[in-house]
DNA sequence: TACTTAATGCAATTAAGTTGCATAAACTAT
DNA sequence: ATAGTTTATGCAACTTAATTGCATTAAGTA
């Protein structure tokens, strides 16, 4: 992608066009797997850690990127692929983790099927998580 | 639960009986709710962290709880309802996280969806989390 | 270009996760 | 019940992630 479209996403998300984030925003579309705050320090030495956590922190706000859960204690980022907003993240894929290269990838394709929660609760997000092993490694 | 109930599992388990396998076990046996290792600490004061944290531990390896994920940088804990065995664990329910409480309870009655992936893709498990507001809160 | 606002880098703090080791407690077989 | 073996515990220490304050720098704007 080139570095115009780069800085029209930040634009349209109403953040300031830095090296930074265009660096990272670059990196998570070469990347299709997930990223952890861990991945970018690697990646980035020439950026400060608290600056990459912020970066991560600005494109989560304005839905550039959503939170993956996980078992372990980092977390995880994925892009969001369709249009979200601050307010509302819409979701509706399934996160698949592989066991034996313990990458996380978005399954863009595959749906989250329905779920029911008892009376009385109520639903705003879903989210699943396959674990096993992903082809490259199988 | 009575105290010769709570040794009779983890002599099922084979793990020594001890005053902090006790305690913790019957916290998560009252707790409906996922348990964290901070809510361990805030409860048991008078055990170590890291015994709390080895406690969670041997729990883990034995089958008597799993762990939950989620986005935040803590893991959280929760109690296998069916029988596991250290090698395989049987998690087929959903997890509700409410936004309001923060409280994450398993739905042991709510069966995880069957879910479909690419080709050359091996499932091993599936998580399933649900977000929203619970009874309690609503 | 000057001004305003936001981003960055650095220092520092909190908390989680983890390991090694000496001591204490739990189990086992007399 | 007791001696011996194995495991759990507590303490110290270390690593890493997450987080905040503040001074400086850079980006957007008139």
């Amino acid at each position: 992608m080139s570095q115009e479209n780069l800085k029209s996403i930040l634009k349209s998300h109403e953040l300031r066009i830095t090296d930074c984030r265009l660096d990272v925003m670059a990196y998570f579309l070469q990347e299709k797997n997930a990223l952890s705050q861990g991945d970018l320090e690697n990646k980035f030495t020439k950026y400060d850690r608290v600056t990459l956590y912020r970066t991560l922190n600005s494109f989560l706000d304005s839905g550039i990127l959503h939170k993956i859960p996980n078992e372990a204690g980092s977390a995880t980022y994925g892009l969001c692929h369709h249009t979200c907003s601050p307010d509302h993240h819409d979701h509706n894929h399934i996160h698949f983790k592989c066991n034996r290269c313990g990458q996380i990838e978005c399954l863009d394709d595959k749906v989250v099927p329905k779920v029911t929660v008892p009376n009385g609760y109520q639903i705003d997000g879903v989210n699943m998580i396959v674990d096993g092993v992903c082809a490259k490694c199988a």
